[in-house]
DNA sequence: CTGTTAGCGCATTCAT
DNA sequence: ATGAATGCGCTAACAG
């Protein structure tokens, strides 16, 4: 049984095929006998209308594309769950791209998405290893096509979209602050983020924070790695180079690992050093110790990206002026950190 | 500036569609000069051919429809990375539908993959719960269209199709074998997977894997729970019940709470107790004690299933039988057992 | 009430 | 070397 369509149906009446594309429409204007009979029909014989037929003709595909660096870490998959819901609670579906933190990847992706498969893309870019320069062009691809786009966490600050950021800068401004108020005097940064707008301003937080509790902040304390480096190696030297009883992650599979590190070397957390994280995921939960982390409301991220997102695609009027959606964080506090009453108790 | 379509460069030019159509496919049959034009025309104003008028053409989409139960689920989103990885390479995109555990999500998920949008649907069906009665029903719908499908893990035995599934027997098998040959006496079974096929295999493993040695199965050991169950109570009451010194768990996150659970009690891991969890993902490997787990290589999964739709999608001859493919499992032993060695140390 | 026509955007015979 | 015509599957004006 080969796909049924509207033509088949109606050559099997003998009527034409817009006589049975109305009486699947179960318009006024057939008869009422007529349109039972095909209207059985087509549900016995199982019919469904050809949906890319529909599109073309619509000129809509009601999905959305969603890109995304890395499928396999959890912040993004949070994202994706709360997309996902939003998406099929408003009738889109999404088809999902992975980039692999590979700017060749996205280019390529987005070419893709914009040839007319999906009505608008949420975005959250690759770390930007190969400058900044040409990362330009492929975006303008899609917005010169009138496809709207949101950009989530890692946005790009002057491509002209719709944004929903994490408050990246109060992020770091409230750890760096909980370390201190838990007693930690030299704070550091493990940053897996390369260059990227977020992990920037989540250290500018971090130096304010500092400055406020009159702490200069020391440029060998930030550490920006690589996901091929050796955390052993960087861990060490860096615990080498001062006494550091704080250390802030921004990356929470990078958080674990190096806990791990630093416990199998005798440090004690968060007696010698205190940890807080990014991505309060399962991970974080039920490490041991638990971690003290960011919680950045990716379910919500996803929510709110998705929702500005049909909006866009579906309002009438297109009033240029677009959106920043800033998301406040939380500090979920755990064990990898010593509690603020405890104090002076270490 | 909307988008450009070959009739817009057709009247630009003051040529017909076909012969744009043509220069932009680089036919011999256009003038060098026209087609130079031509060209460099499309590509300045970026032109894209419309994707989904070409799918209606061609009769195809190249993408395929990916079903799962749970995107927070870590096994699953390996299997989606591995699929992402072959349909990237064999030139398909993925629309990535979650069921969330709801038949009727399912149902209705697989009544829009069945309307064109995809050419195959890779699937992991939801835990039974309404029975199996009709469960055949919407499968059918797809079947019926001649639309390739693959199941997965959570395959659905009578169904006709491809199926790549876990050796779940033998990981049954294995991980009761590991812990008898680890000096575990009594072993229980903590299965959030409710009747499903997959469960009833890893349990007939257990089975065997007891009787080989002399032990009578008995029942009470094996609790079956719902997602909303409280484990605290099903953990209490089956560590009433008999002096059980190992628990073979058939989820990564629920393994990691009921450890959790356990070790607050006061038991120790794996002195007292000894733990064997599924699904190799990261919780499992830096939870404290670290777990030993059936890997069920999800990515592979991912990538064979992905493979096997291709190559069906793609294949002239429907040659219609359908191949099972079996995925071997291995045990990653980690710090929740004891070592087989230590037998008897303890 | 039912049929004819046209078009969504593109590619592909077949004429010219 | 170029164009006209046809069709992919469907819907919606507009006729009849």
């Amino acid at each position: 049984m080969t796909k049924l369509t509207v033509k088949a149906i109606a050559s099997h009446f003998n009527v034409s095929v817009s006589t049975v594309s109305k009486a699947i429409h179960d318009s006024h204007e057939i008869s009422d006998e007529l349109k039972r009979n095909i209207r059985e029909y087509a549900k016995l014989n199982n019919y469904k209308p050809n949906r890319v037929a529909l599109n073309l003709f619509n000129r809509n595909t009601k999905t959305i594309g969603v890109v995304i660096p890395n499928i396999l870490n959890y912040f993004f998959v949070q994202v994706l769950y709360g997309i996902e819901k939003i998406a099929d609670q408003r009738g889109y579906s999404i088809i999902i791209c992975s980039t692999n933190e590979s700017i060749e990847k996205e280019i390529k992706v987005l070419d893709f998405l914009s040839s007319g498969t999906v009505d608008g893309v949420i975005i959250s870019t690759v770390l930007g290893e190969t400058g900044l320069t040409n990362s330009n062009e492929h975006f303008s691809a899609l917005l010169d096509r009138q496809i709207p786009m949101v950009m989530f966490d890692r946005v790009i600050e002057f491509i002209k979209c719709d944004k929903v950021m994490v408050d990246d800068f109060e992020a770091g401004y409230l750890a760096t602050k909980y370390f201190l108020d838990t007693g930690c005097k030299i704070v550091a940064i493990i940053n897996p983020l390369g260059n990227s707008y977020i992990g920037r301003l989540r250290i500018e937080g971090y130096k304010k924070a500092l400055c406020e509790n009159g702490i200069g902040p020391n440029d060998k304390l930030i550490v920006t790695i690589n996901y091929q480096d050796d955390l052993e190696l960087t861990i060490h030297s860096l615990l080498d180079f001062d006494k550091i009883d704080g250390i802030l992650i921004f990356d929470e599979l990078t958080l674990v690992k190096i806990m791990d590190i630093v416990q199998s070397k005798g440090y004690q957390i968060p007696k010698d050093i205190s940890f807080i994280g990014f991505t309060n995921g399962e991970l974080s939960k039920y490490v041991t110790p638990s971690a003290t982390t960011i919680s950045q409301h990716g379910k919500f991220i996803g929510e709110s990206s998705a929702d500005k997102l049909i909006d866009r695609i579906e309002e009438e009027c297109d009033t240029c002026n677009f959106e920043t959606r800033i998301i406040k964080t939380s500090l979920i506090a755990r064990e990898s950190t010593l509690k603020p009453k405890e104090y002076g108790k270490a």
